[in-house]
DNA sequence: GTACATCTGTAATAAGTGCTACGGAATACA
DNA sequence: TGTATTCCGTAGCACTTATTACAGATGTAC
């Protein structure tokens, strides 16, 4: 019974992309855990056999919905990272996070961070994806720091491993203070703080 | 059927401090949702029927596992806001933090963090809490701010609100690096490159 | 020892979980 | 039109969820 690929008999009658939006601003809203298939079936407009067709089970489902994440929302900070200086690459970092996270239409933190922190050990392969992602990003603002030491435009007697865990420590920070009901002008304000101190 | 205050009658056969420490060690991990009452039982080594006799059901449990975890493990915050001097009061909240996050015996990360972010609308009560506390904590830096202004320890025409928000921030990403895996000296250097930006 | 109050363990409750079997409807291709 | 193929909706699966009823055990107070 593998569908998806059909190329003969009646075609799927729903918008597929608009269906795992719907999952995936759900899942990123209440987590893994915290949403059910039932919640799912209704905020997609699907029965269950639909979506167990186009999407797999639960789990791949919320893979499905993170990779999603990551293309269409998580984008921010992949640009920042290719701005020409380093100055700006912080800036962007920064500017970026905070617009993103008082973007009108989805939850007010990071679906990283509300996607499973504590969980059970039947959603423990969520959470650690969760924790892969962040750590993934992590690796990408290092490779730019290192090219920017390469290049020159940044100290060489600076760690850029900690200077890396630095940044996404702030960056994370302001998710979490996003999810405590910050405005975007308070986070702009946390943001500038942080850029002033690092002597931007 | 109340119980819990029996002046005669039989008396409680456990030790309900450690049966409490248990559920608190397991809500810590893996959070309101990701913690069943099955697991509970286990980790407690109680029956359902006791349990509820002496803890009440699964939300009053847990807000006693967090008012155990604030009374007994979330006390250096407190102790660090003691410090005299506003020196003494920063470098103690990251040193006490980094401290704290990587003690053993107890998951790597901040309980209000993996307690509850996203989840269902029946655990929402849950997360909630933990977002009050996480203000409640800011409330506490601030008014600590505040009094180091009054006593010309702090520059007035620095607000105490931002800056108070910058501290939180900090210290909720230095959960989250915890939670990523970050070693205690990677944590420490975190904690000192902040400190040094920050001028101390 | 007797009466009483409470606890403990088992077993069961109703509702919810992720997931699937099945029959019928709908479409593509000949 | 006929046939193959796929999708859709319902209804149900086995299991887990939080919670409680009940019966017997175990203690205190007299």
């Amino acid at each position: 019974m593998k569908t998806g690929a059909g190329k003969t008999g009646r075609p799927i009658s729903f918008d597929k992309d608009a269906a795992l939006e719907a999952a995936m601003l759900l899942f990123w809203e209440r987590g893994f855990e915290g949403t059910s298939m039932a919640d799912l079936t209704q905020a997609m407009g699907l029965n269950p056999s639909s979506i167990y067709a186009a999407f797999g089970d639960k789990h791949a489902l919320f893979q499905l919905a993170v990779k999603r994440y990551l293309a269409s929302r998580a984008q921010y900070a992949v640009k920042a990272l290719e701005e020409p200086t380093l100055e700006g690459v912080i800036r962007a970092l920064f500017d970026n996070t905070v617009a993103f996270l008082t973007t009108p239409g989805h939850p007010p933190t990071c679906m990283t961070l509300a996607g499973a922190m504590g969980c059970s050990v039947d959603a423990a392969p969520a959470r650690d994806l969760m924790t892969e992602i962040r750590r993934q990003n992590e690796v990408a603002i290092r490779e730019r720091l290192r090219r920017a030491q390469k290049s020159g435009e940044f100290a060489k007697d600076i760690n850029a491993d900690d200077f890396t865990r630095y940044l996404s420590l702030m960056l994370a920070g302001l998710s979490i203070q996003s999810a405590n009901g910050a405005t975007k002008a308070e986070l702009r304000r946390a943001a500038q703080m942080a850029l002033r101190h690092m002597g931007y």
